[in-house]
RNA sequence: CGGGGUGUAGCGCAGUUGGUAGCGCACCGUGUUUGGGACGCGGGGGUCGGCGGUUCGAAUCCGUUCACCCCGACCA
């Protein structure tokens, strides 16, 4: 009945969102304020995440690593702009063992210090260069404000961090890892993301250059996705990150960074959800297919269950990720709901009808209602869910970069801006602002550049702010 | 840290002028049900967020404290 429908996203998106995620199981709230229990469901779902990301980096030379969780406080102060950054959200440990420690340590919120101290004891000749390591962690940030997924406490991510004889190598590695995102975040996720440069005002601290993949979510607030740093020579000037070059002479190397976090899990929900539940893409549902067997009575049953095991075999053995939703008790309309709730792509219905007939009931999650619902034979019904797969993968991403290349505006000066910002859309702007401009209008409309994104328009144009001749175009947005 | 809100069973809530705690869902047992959120009958479950006070008596009145949620300043 009604207290089982969620709040509508048109309502109220904050609320529809906090209840989703928990009813459908994704994660719950953990003791201490801020942090973050990550459910099987929702864990599974950040394993396949794990896994599409995971070779990725593979494929690009990395390796992974596991790097301690405390961090020796002095190691924060090292880089000038980084403990200016990360001093406020720390959580220090005084007390070990029942003792005062000598050193306070800190929780880890980032590794790079600590793959610098490490690099500057590994790295001794450009024979040992590059250095490409990968963990997968978590971290912690004692955020003053939190939200499942988005900003907590503590929260599970990968970071890479690498080591370069030059510059341009360590710039190339930086634009790689994004590009390795993006591919990511559009062909597993059906994420569409915009690929951009940060400005001053929201560059890593300690970064020479942070690039980041920016997603829209349906509320049209922007969610910075995951991010690549140029760290330049900063952290290895800090650390003392040195190596001999061909010619004999010390060199400080070049280093880069970049992380991907469980706020994506946050972002794919809110790129596709509605307000019947998740909708997970295909490529990364923890169950692809949920079969829903139905029956009256033990004679019905027994003739519909062998149906359903060969059927699940069969699609177990292509690969197909299934789920038989075998529970007692529970109605299949009950059952319809709960699965479209959790968002698995494609529902599988067998019953009496279907055994006699030789076919099965299939409804896609990306269409809801009669639309999406559709009787196909049991013959070749493998290859059939594949290709269903596969077309609602794509539909998400074509029904997600629709979205929000309609609620991306052109601003040509500051009204036209104003009247955007406080539409909820994005402003894709000429800009030759400074860094208080872009203050100023972050006080003046709650909006911040999201980036200068990489694909840009041929030429120049006039300022959207200062009228003066403007070399880059820059999305602002209101963001999470 | 500033503003607002909420704390009563796992969840959502009610509880009147103070009189010793209830409803729905969920859960357990049982029977009938089952192609879009089933129903009957029978059950179990609560230091009323904590502490202190007023009172013969406090979920209720007073004080204090804590937690969580929402809105602002900072952040993946």
């Amino acid at each position: 009945m009604s207290e089982y429908k969620l709040t509508p996203q048109s309502e109220d998106f904050n609320e529809w969102f906090n209840t989703l995620v928990q009813r459908a199981d994704l994660a719950d709230y953990g003791p201490v304020r801020g942090t973050m229990i990550i459910k099987p469901y929702g864990w599974a779902l950040w394993e396949n995440i794990q896994q599409g990301l995971d070779k990725r980096f593979k494929a690009t030379g990395h390796v992974n690593a596991g790097f301690p969780m405390f961090i020796p406080k002095s190691f924060l102060e090292k880089e000038a702009k980084h403990v200016e950054g990360f001093s406020p959200e720390l959580a220090v440990v005084t007390i070990g063992g029942g003792e005062e420690l000598a050193e306070p340590i800190v929780v880890r919120p980032t590794s790079e210090t600590l793959a610098g101290h490490a690099y500057a004891n590994w790295i001794k000749s450009y024979r040992d260069l590059p250095v490409l390591i990968n963990q997968w962690n978590s971290v912690v940030r004692w955020e003053l404000r939190t939200k499942l997924f988005l900003r907590t406490a503590e929260f599970w991510w990968q970071e890479g961090h690498t080591a370069h004889a030059t510059y341009e190598e360590a710039e190339t590695e930086t634009r790689q890892m994004l590009d390795v995102y993006h591919d990511f975040a559009v062909n597993e996720a059906a994420v569409p993301v915009i690929r951009g440069r940060k400005s001053n005002i929201e560059r890593f601290a300690g970064a020479d250059q942070t690039y980041t993949i920016e997603a829209m979510m349906k509320d049209r607030k922007a969610l910075q996705a995951g991010t690549s740093h140029n760290l330049g020579q900063n952290f290895a000037r800090a650390f003392d990150i040195q190596y001999l070059d061909r010619n004999n002479e010390l060199q400080h190397c070049w280093t880069t960074s970049w992380g991907f976090s469980t706020r994506f899990i946050g972002g794919m929900v809110m790129t596709h959800g509605d307000d019947k539940g998740l909708v997970l893409p295909p490529r990364l549902a923890p169950f692809q297919v949920v079969i829903v067997p139905i029956y009256k009575n033990d004679d019905e049953k027994s003739q519909v269950m062998p149906v359903v095991q060969r059927i699940q075999a069969e699609l177990v053995a292509a690969d197909v990720r299934v789920k038989v939703d075998n529970r007692e008790d529970l109605t299949p309309g009950f059952k319809f709901n709960d699965w479209e709730l959790r968002g698995v792509p494609v529902r599988m219905e067998i019953g009496p009808k279907d055994v006699s007939k030789g076919t099965v009931a299939l409804a896609r999650r990306d269409m809801p209602g009669k639309e999406g619902k559709s009787f196909v034979s049991q013959a070749g019904l493998t290859s059939q869910v594949q290709t269903l797969l596969k077309t609602i993968q794509a539909n998400l991403l074509e029904t997600a970069t629709q979205f929000r290349d309609a609620h991306i505006q052109d601003a040509r000066n500051y009204d036209e801006f104003k009247q955007i910002i406080a539409a909820g859309e994005w402003g894709d702007c000429w800009w030759a602002g400074s860094d208080a401009d872009e203050k100023r209008i972050k006080e003046e409309t709650g909006a911040t550049t999201r980036c200068f994104p990489l694909a840009q328009p041929e030429g120049t144009s006039q300022c959207m702010l200062t009228a003066q001749t403007a070399n880059e175009v820059v999305l602002f947005a209101k963001a999470y």
